[in-house]
DNA sequence: CGGTTCCTTGAGGATGATCAACGAGGGTGG
DNA sequence: CCACCCTCGTTGATCATCCTCAAGGAACCG
């Protein structure tokens, strides 16, 4: 857990709940409120002008998300939308600031959650610059992987080929003719339209 | 200016001089000092494996650099080289953790610098993703122009076609022709070799 | 001048995107 | 239990585009 809810409601936090395939926040609007997901998954994406999605990342339990225009003067980047039935505390802005001033190690742990997130978003960049599909999704499942703390054994990957190419900025069938082909090679399995690595 | 020197001095910090094309560190090493900018330019990219370079953002005078990984147990994702002679002085992780405890309105601060580059970073990402190399290089064009905080009138872009190649992700030719097709969409020009925007 | 860096051009090829269609499986309701 | 729908996976053909490789030219600087 992040910020104790106990706190965030005692400052006017406000638990609300999403379906699956509601919008929480869109592209471009004003920041107001401090999101933190109580129960739920949440999926932050980018949409380009013919269409093509870019999922920028994803936030579970005990997550919050889309903190970063709170702390300077810009509109969200991104949209957010609930990909589970999701329940999410709210706290406005201005409190949010005044938990902060009140808790110290709060910040600490901000700081910490939002290096976590630059790091990653490194990582990510210099992957997808690596042109080749295969090693853009060879860093997508070896990132899951790390994600999940299950570095070492084989898994069932739990996203669509349409998810992994959201994730990885190619499309859906450049992605299935790359897991084929990675099949033959090895480095993945697919157990009936299961993807196992 | 970010964190004020003399309260890097007291606390420990150490000035130090970098030429042109020098290395601060390097990709995969472990983070161990804050650095920060007295004079000089830091550039932070990647290289992949067959040598093609991604610029992951550039720094100058009074910005900090390379904090995240100080932040949580991770080494360096990316490698820093001075594109200009510079002097950066140098603190200690754990002194640096002393100066924040003495000072909270730093930590606040960094929230502030790192939120920032967690905004970029989602923007790069997005525009990257969007495949077309107009779309790229216009991007790039317009968060150089917002950093230099002009973004009415036209000025000279300082950056060769292969820095803006590194930048977009793109290759050197790709940006020489897009830039003239764009020339001749009255989109940016060109004055002998220089692109204006 | 000679070297270096940067810009430019052309030809050719590889590859991922696009479009269109179909198949497999799971769930729902009658 | 069957018919239907909806989502997801799959395939093939074709195309556009960016990359690659190779070469040469312009500008700048000591």
């Amino acid at each position: 857990m992040f910020i104790d809810s106990d706190i965030l409601i005692t400052w006017g936090g406000i638990a609300k709940k999403y379906k699956k395939g509601e919008f929480i926040f869109h592209e471009g609007e004003h920041a107001r409120f401090f999101h933190q997901i109580i129960s739920g998954t949440i999926k932050m994406f980018n949409t380009n002008y013919d269409g093509k999605e870019f999922t920028q990342a994803e936030f579970g339990t005990g997550e919050s998300f889309g903190e970063p225009p709170l702390f300077i003067d810009e509109t969200y980047p991104s949209t957010a939308v609930a990909t589970h039935d999701s329940v999410i505390i709210k706290v406005s802005k201005e409190k949010l600031f005044e938990i902060l001033d009140e808790y110290p190690a709060i910040e600490r742990k901000i700081i910490t959650v939002l290096a976590r997130r630059i790091y990653n978003k490194s990582i990510t960049a210099s992957e997808v610059i690596n042109n080749s599909p295969e090693t853009r999704i060879l860093a997508f499942l070896n990132a899951y992987k790390k994600k999940i703390e299950c570095v070492d054994k084989q898994l069932e990957i739990p996203y669509t080929r349409q998810e992994i190419a959201n994730y990885t900025g190619l499309r859906v069938e450049t992605v299935i003719r790359t897991l084929i082909k990675m099949q033959t090679k090895n480095l993945v399995k697919i157990v009936n339209r299961k993807l196992v690595y």
